[in-house]
DNA sequence: GCTCTTGTTACACCGACTAA
DNA sequence: TTAGTCGGTGTAACAAGAGC
């Protein structure tokens, strides 16, 4: 039943380790629905580009459980949950979330109730004692999800739609067959004025 | 029957750690 | 210092159930 990230969890269960860096995927392929549109052209798994990670390691488990304790949810809804606290800058996957939940559940800071095929999470006391012992680090992450929803939000749609627009360009003109060396030469050159003009803006 | 939602799993990538 | 290993995180794929 435990799939690999379960077993990842219990390896090596050190708190605080690597890096910090900001993180927002650009929810390509997140949501069933989406996925199915979103996942068009591509092929094979795992290729999603990764910028870094948004929570520092074991993070996650404090937000997840804070939102638990708010407010029992299943897992769909705390993905939504995360990604609306983080303005929509930082959906954390499946893959991430899942494995969190039976983590806390393996810890029994939560209790698991199906229903209707749904898991329904809910923070026992143990996880609540846990929460308030760490009530600096659960505040501190939640204020640092606001800034973070607030720096995303300065981003103005026509930025976004611009961006959108290059991505699918280029991800068109890569994938209709091989370039030749003026082409690549061209489309380079006009990435760099373009890096140049947003650098000058 | 189709679509959407939810849950799970496989696999790839990245960074930290560790041994040589 | 460097290469290998390990663990965490991400996306993609898939299955099952619910609602239309």
């Amino acid at each position: 039943m435990f799939g690999r990230h379960h077993h990842h969890f219990h390896g090596r269960h050190a708190f605080g380790r690597g890096p910090f860096g900001f993180h927002g995927h650009d929810r390509e392929g997140f949501g069933r629905g989406e996925g199915r549109e979103g996942r068009e052209g591509f092929r094979g798994r795992g290729r999603g580009g990764r910028m870094g990670r948004f929570f520092e390691q074991g993070d996650l488990r404090f937000v997840v459980l804070k939102l638990i304790a708010e407010k029992p949810a299943h897992g769909y809804e705390l993905i939504k949950a995360v990604e609306e606290a983080a303005g929509g800058a930082y959906a954390p996957s499946p893959g991430v979330i899942y494995p969190t939940l039976t983590l806390l559940e393996d810890l029994g800071y939560v209790s698991v109730s199906e229903g209707g095929g749904r898991k329904l999470y809910t923070i026992t006391p143990e996880g609540e004692a846990y929460l308030a012992d760490n009530q600096p680090m659960v505040s501190g992450l939640f204020d640092r999800m606001a800034q973070v929803a607030a720096a995303s939000a300065a981003f103005s749609p026509q930025i976004l739609r611009a961006r959108e627009n290059l991505k699918t360009a280029l991800r068109l003109k890569l994938t209709a067959g091989a370039l030749t060396a003026e082409q690549v030469k061209a489309i380079a050159d006009a990435l760099d004025a373009a890096a140049q003009a947003v650098e000058q803006a």
